[in-house]
DNA sequence: ATAGGACTTAGAGCGGGCTCTAGCTCAAGC
DNA sequence: GCTTGAGCTAGAGCCCGCTCTAAGTCCTAT
């Protein structure tokens, strides 16, 4: 199948704009065919290219990164090796990011305990003076 | 106690420049205390206070949204309403990200596999003629 | 007393990743 | 045949979050 760069944009949730850019960035691995009218002509094969990259851009990769990838990829047979360091890379640092969210995400659910616990009792203890506010009472 | 910058760059792992920085931009609930010498010195609550914001960086909080957490925590007591209300929403888009992360992880994963695939039979299979190396061969 | 190092300010600069503009071409529908 | 809409290019512009610079102050150690 063939599409436009508005379909393309449309299914993958990317604008034309970051398509026409991520093309210019030399993201893709080959070039984008064109009709007779100079308009670019998406294959199946290039969507599943662009949701590739959207994947890993989602998941932080610069596009400095991508680039490398589709360089190799376009280089053909007999990289592999560097391809799959290039994701293993990735992949850890997907890891690490997924740590960190995580250990954010205690950090805030713990607060978000803390002002409900407060605010149950505090619609309660309201008819008493409120007790000292400490700085550490963010 | 009380700590220099520079301290407080060490520990909390953000540069001097972003701690004035976010300084400037009112991200932090009351000024910070100068010596005789107009130098910065933090408490152990300012500290605590950066490693919030750390951790919400970290997670993703843009710097504006940051500061309308300080405000609130600022303001003092009686919107607590509002602070539990931007933590929560905080907390979804963390949560969101995370599926975002592992949605790519798992394909990157998969990748992973199949070029450990490839080169476990490449290896060996190297001796026979390669197969027709397919577009979607990335 | 002098050198070194940590600190101060205001403001400029930068890198990443788009995003938008201007001016144009083209194809299809009324 | 003319409007409308989608697409084209090259390049400028923008937002975010720092990061760095310049020019200066202050404390400490030798």
């Amino acid at each position: 199948m063939a599409y436009g760069i508005g379909e393309v944009a449309a299914r993958t949730g990317l604008s034309v704009h970051a398509l026409r850019f991520y093309e210019r960035e030399g993201l893709f691995v080959g070039p984008i065919v064109r009709d007779s009218g100079g308009r670019r002509v998406y294959s199946d094969d290039d969507i599943g290219w662009v949701e590739l990259c959207a994947r890993l851009r989602e998941t932080g990769m610069p596009l400095e990164v991508i680039r490398k990838y589709a360089d190799l990829v376009r280089d053909g047979v007999g990289n592999e090796p560097e391809r799959l360091a290039l994701l293993r890379e990735h992949q850890e640092r997907i890891e690490s990011q997924m740590r960190a969210l995580s250990v954010g995400l205690s950090m805030i659910s713990y607060k978000v305990r803390v002002y409900e616990k407060r605010l149950a009792e505090g619609t309660a203890a309201a008819l008493w003076s409120s007790p000292a506010t400490s700085a550490s009472d963010d």
